[in-house]
This record gives structure tokens, C-alpha cells and sequence, in this order.
DNA sequence: ACACCTCTTGCAACTCGTTGCATAGGTCCC
DNA sequence: GGGACCTATGCAACGAGTTGCAAGAGGTGT
């Protein structure tokens, strides 16, 4: 499970109450690991039952009291050993590559416009990733330590957006120009 | 739901039985979509079920019995549905960019060996897929249809491939050059 | 006073996927 | 005949993730 161990990144870096992930996971961590509130506070209860966090309730005024939990001592430990621990193969799962391999089976019409709307969309994320980038990355040459590991996670996302965008494009292109042969 | 539609697919090219579908689930259609046999049975048994496909039982020689899976009419409108339908975005889920974003809070020489073999991983991916293309599209010009589908979602995977090698080069490169220079 | 909004935490039920095991038929080999 | 192994199907239990809903606390509007 990599959840709680995205979690305990986040804490590390600053800590946080169960809403403050949730938002967390709504934007930067969520580019390459998403979860929702409920998964985040079930899994902050179960840290905090093995030690890995412990929680402060911190009155405010306003609004109703937060929980913020902390990274303790058997956490940091855990997320090191977590770290050097090898990873997993994940076996690539796309719901399109499945759709594209059966187009011959329905409308392949509807699934050319299935390859736009997800290459528009693709479109999208690599713009956004460009523009953080740009936004806190301007120099990237002289980064070292935490900061090079976020740029270069973001990297990984533009590339991933790259990716996608090549891909549907060399589709795209493909099927028109054997439709075009058809016709003629 | 994608895997009783990735079963629709590949009945629709072959009838098959479940221990046919864990197979092809090891090799072509699980290079994009992953399931294990016990999920394949439960998931045949539920889709017999509803109608979308039906069962006949086989004798063999020298073998237990086995039943054969066919798509019915039914089933076949479900995969045009289906196929039409908007597919929702897939959130990426990288356990191995939390750990890359999360190295300043370990021991970061084996981090860095886990990239290593990640790549080691991903180049012999691609070297796979690189060799069926070869072999099954030694001509991709002239392709249509079934057969492009095929190839380009191939080609996806090939891509897909290229992308890890090249992002975990730069992240290679990266700390190689951060390093070097700390040590200055 | 009352309705209604947001913030914050949480429960319950469901689906999806994995792991471990069971069963039953059959071959091959010693 | 006994044991190892393969084919084929399946159950049970668990863990991970989603969806829908609830409840309390505090604010705002009329």
C-alpha cells in the first residue's frame, strides 16, 4: 500500500489535518497519487492506532475544531524503510487501449471522437504542468535535494502528458489516412 | 467496470473458456489490461448472469471438462454501449514518483537503485514489445482496420515504454550531476 | 427564531482486486 | 498403487477504493 506512505511524505514536509490532505491530494501530490477524504481520514486513523502519527486537536476560531497529525519517530522510520523497500511492478491498465484494440466492433466513428476528446484533454494537463513548471522551476539547472526531486516528478508528468498527446496523435493520423485509402 | 468489457473483447475474437481467458490475460490483452483467474471466473459467472454471455460445456480428451464462453446478442450491444461511452480520466498512480519525491527523507543512494532497476525493467519491456512488432507488423503501412488496432495500440505500448526510459534517464542524469557537483 | 450555508470529521455499504485454499479429473513415472 | 504434476473451476476472506450520507459546530440572512 502506498497511501499511508504518501501521506507521511506530506506530513514530513508539513503537518496537517485530515482536510488539509484532502486539499493536498486535490492538487500536487494528487498528480501522481490521488485519494479521497474518506480513504485519507480511514487511513489517519489506522497510522495513528500503529504509532506511524499522532494527532493535536487545534481549536480555531470561526469554524469547528481540526485535528492536525503529525509524523512521529516509528513513521520516519517507516517511511525510510518503505523507501529502500523495492517496488512493485504495476502492470499498465488503460480503459482506452482496451476500447481502441475493440473499435471494430462498434462505431469506430464514436471512438476517432473518444482519441480527440482525450488528446484535448491531455492537451490540457501538459499545459498546466508547463505552466507550473515555469512558474517555480525557471532555473532548473543549479537544483539539488528536495527541491531537483520535485521538479523532477514534474517532469515525469510533462513527459507523461507528452506521451499520451504522441500517441494519440500517431492514432489519429493513422485511421484517417486508412479511411482516406478507403474512400479512394 | 473494464474487465467484463475487455472479456467481451477478446470472446469476440475467439469463443473461449475461463482458463483460455487467464491465459490470454497473461500475454496480448494483459499487456494493457491485467487479470487474474479467480476474478475472470467470478466476473464470466456474473456476466453468464446477466445475459452477455453464454456457457457450453466441452468434453475433452486426456482433461477435465471445460465450458466455452461466447458472446450473445446481447453482450455485443453492451460492447457498442460501451465502447461509445465517454471513458473517464484515469488519475495517474505512481508509487515509485511518491518515493522519487519522498528521497530526501531516506537514504537516497538506494532510492537511486531503485530507479536503476526500474529502468532495467523498462528497457526489457520495450525490447518485448519492439520484437512482436517486428515480428506481427513487419509492414505497418498497408494495415486496416482489426490489424491497425492492433498495431497502434501496440505502438502505445511501445511508447509507454520509451516514455519511463527517458524520464528515468533524466532523473539518473539529474542526480548524477547534483552530485558531482556537491562533492566539488 | 429559523432556515440554510460551510467546515470538519466520520460511518456504512458497495465494488474491485488479491491471496490462499479446495476440489475434481487426468497424465506420467517409479 | 503412490506421488508429483497439470488442467480446470471455484469458494472465502481480506484489503483497497468509491459513493452516499450524516452529524456537529459555527457562521449568515431574513
Amino acid at each position: 500500500m502506498a497511501l499511508e506512505h504518501a501521506i507521511l511524505v506530506s506530513l514530513s514536509e508539513r503537518a496537517a489535518s485530515g482536510l488539509d490532505l484532502t486539499r493536498r491530494f486535490d492538487k500536487s501530490i494528487g498528480y501522481f497519487w490521488t485519494a479521497s477524504h474518506q480513504q485519507i481520514y480511514r487511513t489517519l486513523s489506522r497510522m495513528e492506532k500503529d504509532g506511524w502519527v499522532r494527532s493535536e486537536v487545534v481549536a480555531q476560531q470561526g469554524r469547528p475544531d481540526k485535528k492536525v497529525y503529525d509524523v512521529t519517530a516509528a513513521g520516519r522510520e517507516e517511511l525510510g524503510r518503505w523507501l529502500a523497500a523495492p517496488t512493485p511492478a504495476q502492470p499498465l491498465r488503460s480503459e482506452l487501449m482496451v476500447k481502441f484494440r475493440a473499435a471494430s466492433y462498434g462505431d469506430r466513428e464514436q471512438v476517432l471522437d473518444l482519441a480527440r476528446a482525450k488528446l484535448a484533454e491531455h492537451r490540457d494537463l501538459l499545459a498546466l504542468y508547463e505552466g507550473i513548471e515555469q512558474r517555480d522551476f525557471p532555473k532548473p539547472d543549479g537544483l539539488a535535494g528536495r527541491e531537483l526531486d520535485m521538479y523532477l516528478v514534474l517532469r515525469g508528468g510533462v513527459r507523461m502528458e507528452q506521451f499520451w498527446i504522441d500517441w494519440l496523435t500517431e492514432y489519429l493520423d493513422a485511421h484517417t489516412r486508412a479511411h482516406t485509402k478507403d474512400e479512394r
